[in-house]
DNA sequence: GTAGAGAGTATTGTATACAAAACCCGTTGG
DNA sequence: CCAACGGGTTTTGTATACAATACTCTCTAC
């Protein structure tokens, strides 16, 4: 992290995930490498990573964009991170150790901790969350799944909508990481694939209903 | 393709794909920039997109070398390949539309034609192969997944591993994709992922019985 | 004989200058 | 009114110099 493109990369990164700079903002070399103190070699090296991981977009003419996510983006990488996550879960219970065990459940408890404040600390939640899937993900052995889910888990969707999360959303989370736990435990890979793939995609729905307008709601619960 | 990063990128991705660089080979970026004849600055971009596309391994010093292949690794590839490429033929079926079946239909015809000939055209084989797939990916809508696919579909193995095949193996394929296009053409996204997975792992062990001793190969006929 | 220190070498990281390409905008001709 | 054309401006691409870091190999101390 002390590199200068690291710092680059970070500073970009944040700016874009807070909304600092909103989608569709032109993001010139010159104009970023004053904003990060460093100059435009290390800001070129940033938004090319930023570009691999879908922040930004670049034009045909090599011009930077911020990336903007419609809402069928937003499905799509949800939909593709259920699946993938899916088999990190399905590897993992597979390849299960006690020590790895305790990670999980040492990170889903710290998790409970968090969330079961009088004030909730979504950082805290937000971290342990972190762990608790990257501890999965390490279990799952698989470098190269690792470097696909990378570019999905951390989308500006959902950094900016946990912080509207209900204690009781916090808490399902919570009880559906024990029940991870629990299949990782039996070395159920099936049950375990089938826990995280409804884990991600019930996120997903929670992300939806709160930005599009309350009649797709309605449909949606018509249908069930 | 006229940057010289564009060119430096190819050239060096060619080199890792012939052999040229061996497994395990330090990629210098001084060295690099002579053979490809561009400065350092645009080697230097290309190593981080083969680094992203795992072809190159960077060492936490920031040395750069040539990934080696584990069998674990390749078998690691085609088991997300196949997955990915599932979901995009189950899309695929789902948005079909007469312009994109004939695309495909168009390919495989071509592909027939390549196989065909008294002596079988493997270049043009691979060529109406990926346009195939590239046809399917395309329909399947998701710039999301065509990017995580992207770093899948052109590994050293298989492309080395193609002129091997025999007649009867490039026109089971060729039976495949036609089959793809029936369930295509039926709208039928279920039968479109389980042909295309099948499809994917018979490629692995096509590539795996090459590689490895005869000993595993009987392992695997007596379990079926 | 081995571990550690240190000088010297090789390699990577960053800044900057200049070249090339794309963009903006006013103009012109149809 | 619109499309095509230039010229000035902005933005990106590449080369290069220098700084910082990592590596190598020898020498020394134990």
């Amino acid at each position: 992290m002390s590199r200068a493109s690291d710092r680059a990369y970070s500073a970009i990164r944040s700016m874009i995930l807070s909304g600092e700079l909103p989608a569709g903002a032109q993001l010139g070399e010159e104009a970023l490498a004053e904003k990060c103190g460093v100059s435009r070699t290390p800001v070129r090296e940033a938004l090319r990573r930023l570009e691999a991981d879908m922040l930004v977009l670049r034009t045909d003419t090599q011009r930077s964009f911020v990336a903007d996510w419609s809402l069928d983006d937003v499905a799509d990488a949800f939909d593709l991170r259920a699946k993938l996550e899916g088999m990190a879960a399905r590897r993992a219970a597979e390849r299960m150790t006690p020590k790895s065990l305790e990670r999980i459940r040492a990170a889903n408890r710290m998790l409970h901790e968090a969330i079961s404040q009088p004030q909730p600390d979504i950082e805290g939640f937000l971290e342990c969350n972190r762990e608790f899937h990257a501890a999965i993900l390490e279990t799952a052995g698989s470098r190269r799944l690792a470097a696909l889910l990378g570019t999905l888990i951390e989308q500006p969707v959902v950094w900016r909508t946990a912080h509207q999360y209900s204690r009781e959303a916090l808490h399902r989370s919570h009880g559906e990481h024990e029940e991870l736990a629990t299949a990782f435990a039996r070395r159920d890979g099936a049950w375990a694939e089938a826990i995280m793939a409804s884990h991600i995609l019930r996120a997903y729905h929670a992300y939806a209903d709160a930005h599009r307008g309350p009649a797709a709601i309605t449909v949606r619960e018509a249908a069930e």
